[in-house]
DNA sequence: GCCAACGTTGGC
DNA sequence: GCCAACGTTGGC
């Protein structure tokens, strides 16, 4: 049985719009650097399920599915001086990044606002909705998914 | 654009 | 090991 699981993106730096671009169908999630969020993307399994959410926008809010495409494996970039996301106390022996791959799955019939998550019952205990989380990856409950997924295929 | 909340850094 | 300062996130 599948996992599922939120991430975070903002859209003017990588969209939902980017990932159903993506040349060969997946993407590299790079760039996570907080650990709770690491540890929850070392327990992705193949073909869990990612709600796609939008941040630091107007309007922020879910607005599709992505899958797992390939489990965790050491995020290069903390590696590449040259990057934004180099970790110079990183052992390469050890690594102390991981990503995934992510492939895009599905747009939702409309996107599914945080306004709206706050007003909908069943939604209270979501990590996203909690005050001044900023964790960047979190977990989602079968019974959140179901919610949600509902949400996002009713027509506004 | 503002600013509260958060994680991290570094002086002591 | 403490904790103030700092930089960043992200809703509003």
């Amino acid at each position: 049985m599948p996992s599922y699981w939120l991430v975070k993106s903002e859209p003017d730096v990588y969209s939902l719009d980017d990932l159903e671009k993506e040349r060969g169908g997946s993407a590299t999630w790079e760039g996570v650097r907080n650990y709770e969020a690491r540890n929850f993307l070392r327990a992705m399994k193949r073909r869990d399920k990612v709600l796609f959410y939008h941040s630091r926008v107007k309007e922020p809010a879910i607005v599709g599915v992505a899958t797992v495409a390939r489990e965790s494996y050491p995020d290069p970039t903390q590696f590449e001086p040259a990057s934004d996301y180099f970790d110079p106390g990183s052992d390469p022996e050890d690594p102390r990044w991981s990503m995934v791959d992510l492939r895009f799955s599905l747009r939702f019939v409309r996107p599914v606002t945080r306004a709206e998550l706050k007003r909908t019952a069943g939604l209270e205990e979501m990590p996203l909705l909690a005050r001044g989380n900023r964790l960047s990856v979190t977990p989602v409950t079968p019974g959140q998914w179901a919610i949600i997924a509902r949400l996002g295929k009713r027509r506004a």
